[in-house]
DNA sequence: CTTGGCACTCTATAATTGCGAGTGCTAAAG
DNA sequence: CTTTAGCACTCGCAATTATAGAGTGCCAAG
């Protein structure tokens, strides 16, 4: 009662032990016996050492026997501790590098890109691959373009960024000539053409307070319109999803309720959506194993993350997911790389 | 070996037990034995007398025993006269068609319509649910845009059917000013809007041939930017897929290698395009029983589908993909009537 | 501190059994 | 000729038991 808590420092070799332990896990799939460590190990030391050592690591909570007679599994303590620091992350052959790069060549629309980049990394994980559709609040506004409809009713087109469109009809309070929107387009495009998104959008709220009474109708049905197209561009709120289908292949996912309700999730997107936006400030990768991630349907999965960019602004989160025995020293630099990568492809203007 | 063969017309009472039959094994899944049929049929026949009447079935490769000591299972053929001959299908409760409708609202855009058709099928039908992409060669042209990009790119930005917009980026041979694409865009709304895009591709191609020497360089502009834009308005080759994860709730399909197939073969989407392209030419709903597909991913499963038109165009083709052991009489009106609704929602212009 | 030995535990796999469901056949009844 | 009851038979399914194998914890000796 009057120790202190015990911060076990785990011995050197107890580390390399859980080190071996965890890949020969992830390897192999099933528990890892002493016998098999004594073999596996360079340590020449006999099973009966090795089993003493693991009773100390099942203390700490680090591995865990599924029962008597099998060998031991990672905790997530034990996965935690291993990726934190004594992971040693193989960086991607050069060959590899240059196939990614191909596949997310600049120039393409960015919702290629994003589509490409989340079949990319679901092709070279063989797990599912997740991209959430960038921000745009930092697009740069490139023109806007209004079209009548019938029923008071206008369909606004949007360029931004050199090469993204994006349309929505909207509705408005009388009907409007085509040349009536054609001036209200030039006013728009002379006044913003170049800013951001995020800009705009104040700017024109500003504007609205400032001096509705003084403006003229042009102006006015140019506002009207615009403040329906902006404010709808909110935060993050879909991504593309790749390859799940890859992870009905391991079998601790072989259980078809595990994967219904996986699946579910998927489909349902908001709590995965939670899950990246909580990456959107991390510096690099993240990583969530099991039960860390906060959603009991990912219990059995481990997320690795990374936020993309462009000019130093965070645009969204991509990520990789499978489960718990995951290699993780390949699935982090491939996420890494392919967040870099995304954000270079959607750097390119023009 | 001198009779002819025996097309052996089914009594009346044969057929009313074929059609309990499935309509058991539709709603339990098990293979129906004779006791069961003769408490469940009207007929009050002794289970032997139907255990008979069970025996010419089978003779005639209409249902199937698993193994000696079980019930009687509809073969394809069985299913196929179930549902050609024997069926009686429900009409939709006008509340269910007054749902459908709301969600087909006209008014949105057409992709957003083609999403919900998928969503509905498979909500209402607890099955897949699948919309091809509407042809477009149809559409009428609306409006045509361009916007100079660097490094001899245009993007290219085509605005149909009042509602629809789609936009890519082309390569042309030299660069060009936002000025001189304004032209060519004048050039191209003033000769082609209102025609259909089947139509424009057809003139272009005369105007390509007939005059290109005697054109000035603002209409070659025009006409090789349309060049570009307007080809690659291919056939169909996509499709919208919704509730694959309703498949993980049937028995039949709770096995794992199974369900992975399917999954694939919905990834790849290639099969199921051919499948679907063979329905645009039905008149109404058709349906594929397991192995009559052709594929054998869907060998345990069935297709119903139904074409959908705008004006008595075929756009499209919708349906149902499930278990061969699926409630036909609600699927077939469901996938009937959403095409119905889909094509109408299509239809209002503006 | 390390190691070999040993008894013990627990799982996974296979083999055995019994039960229930349903059939096909036969002979009798309508 | 059709329908029915009776009966022996077959087969799958679930529960039970047996067996083998892997791995542990502990102890006593090196």
């Amino acid at each position: 009662m009057s120790e202190i808590t015990p911060k076990k420092v785990l011995s050197e070799r107890a580390q390399h032990l859980l080190r071996v332990l965890v890949q020969c896990y992830i390897q192999e799939g099933q528990p890892v016996g002493s016998r098999m460590l004594s073999r596996v190990t360079a340590l020449d030391l006999s099973p009966a050492t090795i089993r003493n050592v693991m009773a100390d690591l099942e203390e700490m909570g680090l591995v865990h026997s599924p029962h008597t007679s099998a060998g031991r599994v990672p905790t997530v303590q034990g996965y935690r501790l291993f990726v934190d620091s004594l992971l040693t992350v193989a960086p991607l052959q050069s060959a590899e590098v240059a196939s990614l790069k191909l596949q997310l060549a600049p120039g393409l629309a960015p919702q290629d890109l994003i589509e490409s980049a989340s079949t990319m990394l679901s092709g070279i994980s063989r797990m599912a691959g997740v991209v959430t559709m960038p921000r745009r609040e930092h697009f740069a506004l490139r023109q806007v373009e209004f079209l009548p409809l019938s029923d008071n009713r206008v369909l606004a087109i949007l360029v931004m960024n050199e090469r993204e469109v994006q349309n929505r009809v909207i509705h408005v309070g009388r009907s409007y000539s085509g040349a009536e929107l054609q001036q209200a387009a030039n006013y728009l495009n002379a006044e913003f053409v170049g800013k951001d998104i995020a800009t705009v959008r104040q700017k024109l709220l500003q504007e609205m307070q400032d001096t509705r009474e003084s403006m003229n109708s042009m102006m006015q049905a140019a506002i009207e319109m615009a403040e329906q197209v902006f404010p709808l561009e909110t935060d993050n709120d879909d991504y593309v999803l790749a390859g799940q289908n890859n992870l009905m292949d391991f079998a601790e996912l072989s259980n078809v309720d595990k994967l219904r309700l996986l699946f579910q999730a998927f489909n349902q997107k908001r709590d995965l959506l939670t899950l990246f936006d909580q990456c959107v400030r991390a510096e690099g990768v993240q990583i969530f194993i099991g039960e860390e991630s906060g959603y009991k349907v990912l219990d059995e999965c481990s997320v690795v993350t990374a936020p993309y960019s462009v000019n130093g602004k965070i645009l969204g989160v991509l990520g990789v997911i499978g489960p718990t025995r995951m290699a993780y020293e390949r699935v982090i630099p491939i996420v890494d790389m392919t967040a870099k990568l995304l954000g270079a492809a959607l750097n390119q203007r023009g």
